[in-house]
DNA sequence: TTATAGATTGCCT
DNA sequence: GGCAATCTATAAT
């Protein structure tokens, strides 16, 4: 789908009313964005997974609908965000029209805009101008990480509409190049674990993990 | 009511 | 490479 933007504009719900295979893919190299105030924080997404409902085992939404999933059986385009292992938010945006179960895991970022703000929500000290990829990749790559780099919480940002234009947290297409794109099993799953669902940009340094 | 697994990360050896 | 941390949804009792 072409889907060029003015910069800051989020993609509109028909983007997100698919396959999440196909958001999946489609969301590589668009951008995440939150607002904080003054502050633009951004990332270029590089990794994602796409978790498919009632017939994915893996999904959250495989048992059916319960208070916890409901946003992954509702309208597209909202945030499904979850606490994991005691530690950790995760950050999915839910696929599919209304009624239909579907979502995408964001797992990795490159860091583009408000670096030093992102550092100080990992409670990481970046020693001046961090530039090197190295000090980077601590900031967003990594489902976990991105969240916390973004503030992303359940209780702020879950069942958001991320379509809305005034919304503090949304993907915009800034017409990055169709990156190449590579294929692999979702990553720390046991449950259907063999399924090629995870999308990421080939040979690009913030993905999560090899 | 109690037990357990989990779409992770960071620190330890 | 191993494993603890620490919350919560869901399963088992």
């Amino acid at each position: 789908m072409r889907m060029e933007g003015k910069l800051s504009t989020p993609l509109p719900r028909d983007f997100y009313a698919r396959d999440p295979r196909i958001v999946s893919r489609e969301l590589l190299g668009k951008v995440l964005v939150r607002r904080e105030g003054k502050k633009l924080l951004s990332g270029r997404i590089v990794e994602v997974e796409a978790y498919l409902g009632l017939n994915d085992p893996a999904a959250h939404s495989a048992a059916g609908r319960t208070l916890r999933n409901a946003v992954l059986f509702g309208p597209a385009g909202h945030s499904y965000v979850y606490f994991i292992y005691g530690n950790h938010y995760c950050f999915n945006v839910s696929c599919l029209p209304d009624g239909e179960a579907g979502g995408v895991l964001f797992r990795a970022l490159e860091p583009l805009l408000g670096i030093k703000e992102m550092a100080r929500a990992r409670g990481i000290f970046l020693d001046g101008t961090p530039s090197n990829t190295r000090d980077l990749r601590q900031l967003t790559s990594g489902p976990g990480r991105l969240a916390e780099a973004f503030g992303i919480t359940r209780l702020r940002d879950n069942a958001k509409d991320l379509t809305r234009a005034d919304s503090d947290l949304f993907i915009t297409d800034d017409s990055y190049p169709s990156p190449r794109v590579r294929k692999t099993v979702r990553i720390g799953i046991t449950k259907a674990a063999k399924r090629p669902l995870r999308f990421l940009i080939a040979g690009n340094e913030f993905i999560s993990r090899a």
